[in-house]
DNA sequence: GATCCTCGAGTTCC
DNA sequence: CTCGAGGATC
């Protein structure tokens, strides 16, 4: 009993000392003991722990190395999206920046945050009661990958945050791998025989994508914290001041950062963070701006997907020069034939390019690019790859103009560019193969039918041996016909059957989508179905009906109603909804037109700080109830809602005459309808 | 008529 | 990711 207790001290002691350590390392940079002392310290923990297994605790810095490999990574939510920013690369798009945040603000002079951009992978850190409990990735900004046994492999993540933390903190950085771990790294893989990394970004990345957390165990991997997520609990006003108080909690944040006023400061930070580059420890891609008062982010919103308070000034992409082989073109969905360069095979911003697309005539003649010059390309926003521009003084004798051709190189028929548009298109329809395949695999993709397992191999050769020619065909495949396909043994066949047949139960606007109408994206397809409730609404809807939904004018109209006009179109449809084995999805009634909620058909614009509720709140509160929320006041405003601090949209709606509400008056309101009708959430 | 914002469409490599 | 173009707004 007297030794239990003696040694549950010592455990303490040498888990708050290494604690201690890991702190003054990753945090301060300022380490206290050697690499050795250190060591020794957590064999002794081991030791202790091993005699006294019951004084193990789940957050013990012993307890880093995972248990066993995984299956597979599970899919987590983030419960606030990680979104990204948009991007800057002269100096012009700063000042524009500048400019937009000024206007919104309604403010003289704003102060921004600027910090290095490091070039690793999102990650998100979820800390409840102070203890880490789940790390994910990034993914698509909404849903990420579970990866929180490697996170936790990572001395640079406290696995108990010092102080007084949040109930719930989810803190969001990068990890990454510095360039003299990375160095190493590489050395041991080129001892070891194994394969050599290109690049700390590709090796942080493959490193943390492990399923055994013992291989991400190895490899020296860094965590850098610069935000946050959901958090449950108070925090600082700025931006500047967080990272501080993150710092505190013990996670990493880098100190190569500033506080400036205006563009000049945020300009001059990009200078001179641009000639220090290459002495770094860790790679960045550029910096990132962020207006440092949160309140004020918060009044910025978000435009899309990107907030409007912040940017990312990146470094001009690394170029390679190389050599147009030939010009190829490519037959797209819609007919569009797409040049493309075959290069010489260069290596470039972290891999081997070969092709890169020309986009169309006038591109390739704006840049003067004939076939055999020697180009400049890049990776734009590092992926895919772009000619920049030919160097003619080393065009050779035999170099050729590319002739974009009359004829579609797939079947035949005649191509035509309409005089107002860029694009050269194929005339051939769905005559066409290449159109026919394009429109099929639109067909099955992921947005659209889903259909697992059909990829472009096998609808070319469905295509080719004329065993499928519409989206319905696909629906009366027998395994006999697939398993004669090559690469396709039994096996694959059942898996495809198994896929058609569970994309039969879908969404109206998922079928929508996947019919391929001209100008009828994801978007546009999600409205008709939520407007007109029912195919057959659609289908017979004439123009005017059409743009009565929103976003759609003249000319999506007019692709709709034509698409619909067609003899065979409408037969692929009945054959694929037809009854009992067919195509199937949950239809509604028409939404009725926007006159439901006491906002229905009202403009409003927020100006000023709102106290009780943040501009997003609001917005939806409005759009809840059938109103618009826009971002400048005009006649057709109804009405302004204000809060502290309004500028000068306030004095154009009392110049224009335009009802001014405060926020008690805007709740008052939307209590009138929410009275009659049940409360929806969001 | 100009300008902002979104959407659609095409695309590379692993 | 990027361009072009459609739609909405000023």
């Amino acid at each position: 009993m007297a030794s239990q207790s003696a040694a549950e001290k010592r455990a303490a002691e040498l888990r708050e000392a290494l604690e201690h350590h890991n702190y003054q390392y990753y945090v301060l940079d300022d380490p206290e003991v050697s690499d050795a002392e250190y060591d020794l310290l957590f064999r002794e923990l081991q030791q202790l722990e091993a005699e006294h297994p019951d004084l193990v605790s789940a957050e013990s810095p012993t307890q880093r190395v995972g248990a066993t490999p995984l299956a597979a990574f599970q899919s987590v939510t983030h419960a606030v999206p990680m979104l990204s920013l948009n991007n800057a690369f002269t100096e012009e798009d700063i000042v524009n920046f500048d400019r937009r945040v000024r206007e919104g603000l309604e403010k003289d002079v704003v102060n921004y945050s600027a910090e290095p951009k490091f070039d690793g992978l999102a990650i998100s850190l979820r800390y409840e009661n102070g203890l880490f409990v789940q790390g994910a990735t990034r993914g698509d900004g909404y849903t990420g990958e579970d990866v929180t046994q490697n996170l936790r492999t990572m001395q640079s993540i406290p696995l108990k945050l010092r102080g007084k933390p949040p109930r719930v903190l989810e803190v969001r950085g990068e990890v990454l791998m510095f360039k003299r771990d990375f160095e190493a790294l590489n050395q041991r893989q080129r001892e070891a025989g194994g394969k050599e990394f290109v690049n700390p970004r590709n090796a942080a990345a493959g490193s943390l994508r492990q399923l055994d957390a013992r291989m991400s165990a190895s490899r020296p991997l860094r965590f850098m914290g610069y935000g946050i997520g959901a958090c449950d609990g108070d925090f600082p006003g700025t931006h500047s001041a967080l990272l501080d108080w993150l710092a505190d909690l013990g996670i990493p944040v880098t100190r190569e950062r500033v506080l400036v006023a205006g563009v000049d400061g945020l300009l001059d930070f990009y200078r001179r963070i641009g000639t220090r580059r290459a002495a770094l420890p860790f790679d960045i891609d550029g910096v990132v701006y962020k207006v440092d008062d949160l309140r004020a982010q918060e009044q910025l919103g978000f435009v899309s997907r990107a907030p409007r308070f912040a940017i990312a000034h990146k470094f001009p992409a690394e170029e390679a020069i190389t050599e147009v082989r030939d010009i190829d073109v490519q037959v797209g969905r819609t007919g569009a034939l797409t040049p493309t360069a075959r290069l010489k095979p260069v290596f470039v911003g972290g891999t081997t390019v070969s092709n890169a697309t020309l986009h169309n005539e006038d591109e390739m003649r704006r840049k003067d690019i004939h076939i055999g010059d020697t180009v400049v390309v890049r990776r734009a926003g590092d992926v895919i790859p772009e000619v920049v521009r030919a160097l003619p003084e080393k065009r050779p004798a035999d170099a050729r103009l590319f002739q974009m051709p009359t004829h579609c190189p797939i079947c035949g028929s005649a191509v035509i560019r309409l005089p107002d548009e860029v694009v050269a298109r194929c005339s051939g329809g769905l005559v066409c193969p290449a159109q026919r395949k394009q429109a099929l695999l639109h067909f099955a993709s992921r947005r659209a039918m889903d259909i697992e397992g059909l990829g472009e191999k096998i609808v070319d050769q469905l295509v080719d041996r004329n065993i499928v020619r519409t989206p319905s065909d696909l629906y009366h495949l027998g395994l006999a016909t697939l398993a004669e396909l090559e690469r396709m043994g039994e096996k694959s066949a059942a898996n495809l059957l198994a896929g058609i047949e569970g994309s039969k139960q879908t969404t109206l606007s998922r079928f929508i989508y996947a019919l391929g109408i001209r100008n009828v994206g994801e978007a546009t397809a999600r409205d008709l179905a939520r407007h007109f409730g029912s195919l057959d609404q659609l289908m017979t809807a004439d123009e005017a009906a059409l743009q009565q939904v929103s976003d759609v004018g003249p000319i999506v109209a007019e692709s709709v109603r034509r698409f619909f006009s067609e003899q065979h179109n409408i037969e692929v449809i009945e054959r694929l909804r037809a009854k009992p084995d067919g195509v199937r999805w949950d239809e509604h009634a028409p939404a009725a037109p926007k006159t439901e909620g006491a906002f229905a058909g009202k403009t409003f614009v927020l100006t000023g700080t709102l106290s009780n509720m943040s501009r997003d709140n609001a917005r939806s509160l409005i759009e809840s109830r059938g109103g618009k929320v826009s971002g400048s006041v005009s006649k057709k405003t109804h009405y302004v809602v204000a809060g502290d601090e309004a500028g000068s949209k306030l004095d154009r709606a009392n110049e224009l005459g335009v009802a001014v509400l405060n926020e008690e008056q805007l709740l008052a309101l939307a209590e009138e309808s929410s009275a009659k009708e049940p409360q929806e959430k969001q």
